[in-house]
This record gives C-alpha cells, structure tokens and sequence, in this order.
DNA sequence: GAGGACATGCTCAAGTTTGAGTACAAATTT
DNA sequence: AAATTTGTACTCAAACTTGAGCATGTCCTC
C-alpha cells in the first residue's frame, strides 16, 4: 500500500488496538480525507499486509466478527523512522493544476483569462472556507494540533493565488504564455 | 488509467503522431517527472487504452516494430474538456508532508525541533535550486511557459517555508503541539 | 412488532500501476 | 572488428487501489 496510508494506520494503532471500520473512522476524524488519500478498502489491505510483515498482530481475530489490530514494536520502530524520514524529505507537490499550466498554451488568451479568473475566484472560496474551519470549534476528539494541516494549506493556497494574479497581469500584457 | 496521465498523453499528442517511448521522452524533456507522476509503464497502457476509446488511432503498427499512434477529433476534444476541469477545479494539494505534520506530537519536543530546522534548510535548499533552474537556459525544445511550474512551485515552497519558521516559533514558545 | 432507514464492518472482482526485465540497435572502447 | 556500453522500445506479472455491494445490527416510527 502507498507509504501514506501505511503510516496513517500505524499512527492511528499507537494509541490502542483497533479494528478496520474504527481505524477509517479515526482517519476521517482527523480530516485525512481532505489532505491524504486512504480510500476505506486500501485500510483493509494495509491491515492485513502489515499483520503479514509483523508490524501489527491479531488481537482479536474471525469468528465471523470483527478483526482487531494492534501495533507491535516493529510496528513503533517502522512508524518512527518512516515518520522522519517524511520530515526530511522534500517531495515536489504533486497537484493536476500543474498540468493545467503545461497546457496554457492550447487556449487561446480570452479563454485562458477567463479560466484565470474563474480559478481565482475558487481559490478565493477554498481560502474562506478554510478560515472558517480555523475558526470554528474543535472537532471532538481530533488533537489540537491538526489545525496546522489546515494552516499550511491555506499559506499554500494563498501563495498559489498570489502566482495566479501576478501572471494574469503577465498574460494581459502580452508576455505569457 | 489516472487523468493526469491521460491529458498528458493527449497534450503530447497535439503536436503530431508519436510513439510510446517519443511520448515518454517529451514528457521527461517537459519535467513532468517532476511534478505529475506518471510512470513510464502506464504511457503504454495509456496510449492502449485511448485508443481502445477512439480518443486516438494508430498510425503505423505492430509487425514487431513500434507502434504510432495520432489524437483524434474525439481525442482533442476530451483534452479541451478535461483542461478546462482543470483550471476551475480546486483539488487540495496532497502531500505526505502534510502526513508528519499530523503526527507532531509523536516526537518529543528536541526531536521535533530537530526535524523542523532539517526540513527547513532542505526548503532553502529546493529553493535555491529551482532558482537556478529559472535562471537557466531553457531546455531545448521545451515551451517557455514550462517555467510557469517551476514559478509555482517555488512560491509554493516559500509558503511552506514561511509556514515553517512561524511553527517552530510555537513550539518553542510550548503553543505547540 | 413490522417495516424501513441508517450505521457498522468488511469482501472481492475489476481495473490500474509499476518497474524489472527483454530484445535489439547504435555508439564507443579496446 | 570484437566487445562493451548506452540508448531505444516495449512487455508483463505482481502488486496495489477502488468502491459497489453484502451482511448484520440498531434505532425509530406507525
């Protein structure tokens, strides 16, 4: 399974066993949906994969009932080196848009500085919506701490909005693409 | 096959009929390895599949030796539709940073501290890079407006950067985790 | 107490992704 | 000119991802 959704899983084991249905829970508590991507049947696959390497165990297992997991010392040592190992690493964003850029090229420039505008107005939204999230309540039972995903997301946005300004002033003027 | 990988293919393939291994060698001339993934396995799978779907057609076939194929009406078309997607559709960045940053409070506070300091001079260091790639001549045969992603990105970075120090700035002050 | 709506918990087949490996050609070395 | 390296072009089996669908429980409502 993909390295994310491993170390979603393990992290989300430390504080107990549990099962697959409560693990996506978690998961989805937390947001994970939004900034990740662990579609509920790859938990499933990661579970069962990662009982096999020994870095969880059956706690509680078939009968027909549910299938209880729980991290084992393997299990700690691969969360903690993996987990500095994503500290140390800086991955290129991966985002579609960037594709998008490739192609600005292919419309012919009222086209693309409608598509300019429409895509800053979006971020604009995404951006409001985002203080909101911030503002609002805690969800119960999500550390306090995850805020900071939704924090650099929005400094993230933000940057893209400033770009996205700056070369539509580029395009009107001639200059791009 | 991902939509990535399809509008890429596609785009490649407004210029004229290709071959899998030309499409491959374009993209990587593009940077695409960069900032999309797209696995050279799947270009093949990709131009099969397409053409399966009438979005392509192949030129020049089989008898052992390779295989060309050209975008149809039905090609281009589906490459507009889908770029014009991509321009309105936000799609929040996924990026496995965002993963160790859910799990802070895992470290204790030094280590933390440690890792925070590592990934920003590794930030510092990505920065510096691209800032010499922009600086560059441009690599022959690739748009000028490439540069676009690379701009991107690098304002990327820097939010992430800034995002950084302002962090580690609370932890130190124990605001956070 | 029957019927239905919703939550829980998971399975599995169909599809996708992957990159090591194959095969041959061209260029370079010895 | 034989041998070796590098480049071209692709295949394919193994692994992974996906989400519709199934089975069961639980809670309401009439």
């Amino acid at each position: 399974m993909s390295s994310s959704t491993r170390i979603l899983i393990l992290g989300v084991l430390l504080d107990g066993p549990l099962h697959g249905y409560e693990v996506r829970r978690r998961l989805e508590l937390w947001g994970a949906d939004n900034w990740a991507n662990v579609a509920f049947g790859s938990i499933y696959h990661g579970l069962a994969k990662m009982a096999d390497e020994g870095l969880l165990e059956v706690v509680e297992g078939g009968r027909g009932g549910k299938t209880v997991y729980a991290i084992t010392d393997a299990g700690r040592q691969d969360f903690h080196s993996r987990l500095f190992g994503y500290w140390w690493e800086i991955k290129p964003i991966v985002d579609p848009f960037q594709v998008a850029l490739t192609f600005m090229d292919r419309l012919d420039r009222p086209q693309l500085l409608d598509a300019m505008r429409g895509r800053a107005e979006q971020l604009e939204l995404s951006l409001k919506m985002l203080e909101r999230a911030l503002g609002a309540k805690q969800a119960y039972g999500a550390p306090r701490h995850i805020d900071e995903n939704l924090r650099l997301q929005s400094a993230q946005l933000r940057a893209q909005l400033d770009w996205l300004r700056e070369a539509m002033g580029r395009v009107e003027s001639g200059d791009l693409p």
